[in-house]
DNA sequence: TATAGTTGTCTATATCAATAGACATTTAAG
DNA sequence: CTTAAATGTCTATTGATATAGACAACTATA
């Protein structure tokens, strides 16, 4: 954590600080003290003034990622990243495993349409078949993690949206629908920043990074049974692809 | 491309509308005329006068995105991003295939020292055990697209700076030094915003996004032979993974 | 060769971001 | 109980950001 900010236009100085600190605090360097360096200390750092680093933390405090104490200092409060496996047998829920108490998957919405080029080219299907659409957002112990937007043929899997919102689950949904096993066929991973729709139902601090994976799913004969397009909180996740 | 523009404080309005537009163009919304829609049609969309969109295109043309034309509009200029295939055969070089002209692959630096508890984790051997770690920029057609850090084991790869330097290429360094095949093992990918550093060397606008990625490469007994972190531009590339 | 539709430039004004300094308030330790 | 060290609050000043309006310069086309 040495060097000065670079001064790049367009951003503001306190944002830039506090992005460095988030980085510093998830990097493990104030782990001894759990606490982030007093605020004359970082501004020296930093090489700026002291307001602007209490710009920087009074940021992170909204975030939720530090708590700042008169006469004590500012506590960090940690929040690990999940971890997420990305196999052949990727599922949401179970991957997360014991890394949260509570996983939930909430149906914002929901409908038919016909299949555009992108999704029927992730399904396999003619343009312009039905699919079933569905909006969702997971979250992890209350915290919202990614929202989704998930394809599945209308034809073999209308009874979807109903069965997800009961059991908040795809692979249970699935399951309900006759199909007990299913695979990872492909999985792409770019990075952008979140839109406005998306940093209110991530609950993001502005300017946030989202990991978007577009995946298919197949069933064990090699026939696609999903098509999602799902945007994660990048500070929240982590993606391991283990070969 | 509809909707006011979410103010959110910290980063100055062109560029969140920098960031919209240049969204829009790699999701191809103006794919039919080549051309971003004339500035006041801008300005009336986003909610904003017509000068904030004049910087937001100004710094859309200095990353060399758009072109603006006195008269006639404001051109597009096409990069596409590099697809890069993760699996147990990842390279990179090879991996980008015929999507660029030319690959390079340039040492900035080198450096041999004691195993940290990061290296050891992914080389499995023992913290303090000697590594070599080379520092490394790779361009496609002269665009930089990654940084990555790269540690050896060192009594192994001792020639490794010297045969990367020449074959500008992990995979000839190795052949190099007797290894002819190796594989992937794990990656991990997550993203943050690019550093100083980051920016200065892959030449990114300010504020611009990195993905990273955290790998070890074994050779064909399973014995890991290289840990990489290497940071690519998140705007210039995708991760494919194929299971 | 007009003319409509563009981008380019200039002036002016209000608000936000950053620096600077002084001092109050709270906490923990001697 | 003091005191050092930390965060909290206030005032003031400067430069960057955003809006507004007017007009110049250039391009393509009727």
């Amino acid at each position: 954590m040495a060097g000065q900010v670079q001064r790049q236009t367009g951003v503001a100085l306190w944002r830039q600080i506090a992005d460095r600190i988030r980085q510093a605090i998830s990097a493990g360097a104030y782990d001894e003290t759990g606490m982030v360096p007093p605020e004359t200390v970082l501004a020296l750092q930093f090489g700026v003034n002291r307001h602007t680093v209490r710009s920087a933390i009074a940021a992170l405090a909204q975030e939720g990622i530090v708590r700042a104490v008169q006469g004590r200092g500012t506590l960090i409060e940690r929040k690990e990243r999940l971890n997420f496996p990305i196999t052949k047998r990727t599922r949401f829920t179970a991957g997360i495993g014991e890394q949260a108490r509570e996983m939930r998957g909430l149906l914002l919405s929901y409908s038919q349409e016909k299949a555009g080029p992108d999704v029927a080219r992730g399904l396999k299907i003619r343009p312009g078949e039905p699919v079933i659409r569905m909006e969702t957002v997971r979250k992890a112990d209350g915290r919202p993690v990614s929202c989704a937007t998930a394809w599945f043929p209308a034809g073999r899997f209308g009874g979807m949206p109903d069965a997800y919102k009961r059991t908040e689950s795809i692979t249970k949904a699935f399951a309900e629908l006759g199909l007990s096993d299913y695979v990872r066929a492909t999985t792409e991973i770019t990075a952008v920043h979140a839109d406005e729709a998306d940093t209110a139902a991530l609950e993001l601090a502005p300017g946030a990074i989202l990991l978007i994976t577009k995946a298919t799913n197949t069933d064990l004969e090699g026939v696609p049974v999903q098509y999602a397009i799902s945007r994660f909180a990048a500070d929240r996740v982590q993606f391991t692809i283990e070969n």
